[in-house]
DNA sequence: TGTACATCAGTGAACGCGCGTTCACTGATGTAC
DNA sequence: TGTACATCAGTGAACGCGCGTTCACTGATGTAC
């Protein structure tokens, strides 16, 4: 309605776009953050890139590939939260201090994520599989590691300083992630949705507790 | 092709159907099955029935309502396999090892749907709330206990028997049901599908067992 | 037991929608000479 | 430094699809007399 358009959406001076494939993505990403994988819709992504819609296909082969790019990158956030958890964790009393903080870290980055980004979250867990092997390339900044990898090293680190018995370690990472995914779709998706942030995160810190001694 | 169409979908002699709102639950159910609720598309869901589109307004207010009522009948499915899962229950020793097992059949119970049926498990929990209270009808022979209710249920067995410390009661439903939910979905959809069901029931009995130690 | 009539379950046709994908194109860019 | 040309990123138009939902209808059923 306004004389000019007002300019909202990306409109290109030049024919070329020049960054059309990091466009979409970036595009596939503000969607999925707002309404998760089947928010990802090829003629959205386009339009929100100011481009016509088979113009993606000079870049991916169909939605499929584009959809799979966006979760590598949704998972690519989801471990950069997790090391930065731990980052921001203070230095601790001793070895063994560390390396719990190190692992209730890794669940507490895993449900921070879940909670202040759910349909990031949702989409990155839309491609089964791939949580725990890398993705071909490495998005900006991070060490590369899955959050799968993030939380084997963190359960390496409790065997390590002898808090988990070697024996128990086989298949650690099954029962700790079942607890602390089981609790981010409950928060998400189940009857603790809309659980205010305080209580989200002590429910969190409950079902860690609930690892250490079970596991 | 065949001359006479041969018959494979419900041809009515009559004009009336008699029951088309069972019909199109039950043919939710079914498409929900093999689909999850997403596949519960009204078209598909009359067209299962032998009956026109529009034909399902006279029963539901809208997709959504039919919905909803798939919904809660798979929810009503869940219920009853756990309570299969304890009324197969051997005899036990004395009332501790009783409530024990039954806390377990719980998880396992549930396990065992996620498992045998994915596609009616991701419509029980597509309605956020409802697993956690009653569906208005009761759906032939269940005792209406919702699955949360007898979760609940088998925490006060554990409760009552000591096994489970009172001040650690409030609160547990959450801890049991985070953790087996989210086995349940890795199996689902997640990096465990496609796993052998014995090592899936094998993967159970570790997380109930994570449970019962850490909660 | 028989007839008139109101009800309302299911029909038939149509709507507008957004989707993924295809095709032939055009024109800016960068390279070779 | 200047010109000819091949490349290929993005355009424009169109397709067929299945979806949920609406409307005016029709005719079997069950009730009132």
């Amino acid at each position: 309605m306004a004389a000019t358009e007002s300019g909202k959406k990306p409109k290109r001076d030049t024919y070329r776009h020049g960054d059309l494939r990091n466009a979409l993505i970036r595009a596939g990403l503000e969607l999925a953050r707002t309404g998760g994988p089947e928010a990802v819709v090829l003629r959205a992504v386009t339009r929100e890139a100011g481009v016509v819609p088979n113009a993606a296909y000079r870049h991916f082969a169909d939605r499929a590939a584009l959809l799979h790019v966006v979760s590598q990158a949704a998972i690519a956030q989801v471990a950069r939260t997790m090391e930065a958890e731990q980052a921001a964790l203070p230095p601790a009393a001793d070895t063994t201090a560390a390396a719990r903080a190190r692992f209730r870290a890794v669940g507490t980055g895993y449900l921070r994520f879940a909670q202040e980004e759910p349909g990031l979250f949702r989409t990155a867990f839309h491609v089964p599989g791939d949580m725990t092997h890398a993705a071909d390339d490495d998005a900006a900044g991070s060490s590369g590691k899955t959050p799968f990898e993030l939380l084997g090293a963190a359960l390496d680190g409790l065997v390590e300083t002898g808090i988990l018995p070697e024996d128990r370690r086989p298949g650690a990472e099954f029962l700790a992630w079942s607890a602390v995914h089981g609790l981010a779709v409950l928060l998400i998706d189940g009857p603790l949705r809309g659980l205010h942030p305080a209580q989200a995160h002590d429910a969190g810190q409950h079902v860690i507790d609930m690892i250490e001694r079970g596991i």
